[in-house]
DNA sequence: CTTTGATCTGAACATTTGTTCAGTTATCAG
DNA sequence: CTGATAACTGAACAAATGTTCAGATCAAAG
């Protein structure tokens, strides 16, 4: 064996990543070319195809890497508490997880259309998952008197759509800092579901 | 002259129109050639240029016409009432308008970064114009005690995402009639900023 | 140093891209 | 019918696309 220690492969390979992340955000899929992610890395296009089969399985790879972090960091909050307790979680969570990685938030949402069918179905039922877990949430806290919601499925999306609405604004150098933010949020989601 | 009444040019120039919105909704400017534009209308590229100038210029003009619709639909809304009827107005009317174009309300959104500046620019103002009167709204109601808000930009910005989240669920054939997700959506709206 | 194999280059490939334009077709005015 | 012209075809253009691969490069193992 050799060159295992000492090989670029560590770093060219994450490199390729970020760089994909970067360029397809700010131009969408279809419009960043193979040979613009290898100049952004400093490398020639062929090189790409050491770590990746093709473009398509280089989005899933992101799109896929995204979502399970997200369900890891998202299950690592527990259950514990009142579903008041636990919506104020959730809230706080998607906004600090999500102002955190704007480029994969975008991608993993704008990007769906340009997956293969086969990995299509892969993160939709990911995104399902995480969806169900606020829904779970709301209709705990129906069930407990908590909560005032007409439709609990709406209501679910509804929320998410506000709190994934701050990445179109949001920068850390703003007006107000990330704790600012979380708790008008936190305001405005617990007053939407309470009388 | 000859061959102005006969003409094909009113016919085929909407049918160009209406090719490029639903190929631009479904697969993204980028991933959308003259072609396969042409091939939905039934002719051949080249035919395209008699409408446009090229193919960018059928982007901003589709953007162009959707925003020049929202905002004078807008206005005939008129202003008369409390901020809390006027809201409800907005946050009805948000919502049955997006509903009905569900296409060029994506494209809107999610084709801006493949807008030129100077055509960019002229689409972003027209949003802004749109998300100023809401704020205009809320406003009114701070001043008079009807909402209470923390952070009016902010709260703008939640409602409006909120709002257009329906367009990622809504179809009508679905579950519930335009008229119940409206009144869902403008109870949670209400209470999100009022305590 | 020599060998080994991972890493990368650079050229090549078949397609596809947006756009142009000379020429054909079709339709109405006179 | 004749002539005019709007509408369209079909071929052509240079440039760019994703992907492949033989060969060069290079760092570590023996």
């Amino acid at each position: 064996m050799a060159r295992t220690t000492g090989s670029h492969s560590e770093i060219t390979g994450p490199r390729i990543r970020e760089a994909a992340l970067r360029l397809f955000a700010r131009h969408g899929y279809a419009a960043v070319s193979m040979r613009q992610i290898a100049t952004e890395v400093g490398v020639q296009a062929g090189a790409l195809y050491n770590y990746t089969a093709d473009k398509q399985s280089l989005l899933f790879s992101l799109m896929r890497g995204h979502m399970d972090e997200l369900l890891a960091a998202h299950a690592a909050l527990g259950q514990d508490g009142s579903p008041t307790a636990r919506l104020e979680r959730f809230t706080r969570f998607h906004i600090s997880f999500h102002a955190d990685r704007p480029q994969a938030v975008f991608i993993s949402y704008m990007e769906l259309r340009s997956l293969e069918p086969n990995n299509f179905q892969i993160i939709e039922a990911l995104r399902r998952d995480y969806e169900d877990a606020l829904e779970s949430i709301l209709r705990d806290g129906m069930a407990g008197g908590d909560f005032t919601i007409a439709d609990p499925k709406i209501a679910t999306l509804a929320v998410i759509a506000m709190l994934t609405g701050v990445n179109t604004w949001y920068r850390s150098a703003g007006r107000l800092s990330l704790e600012e933010v979380e708790q008008v949020y936190w305001d405005m989601v617990h007053r939407s579901v309470t009388e």
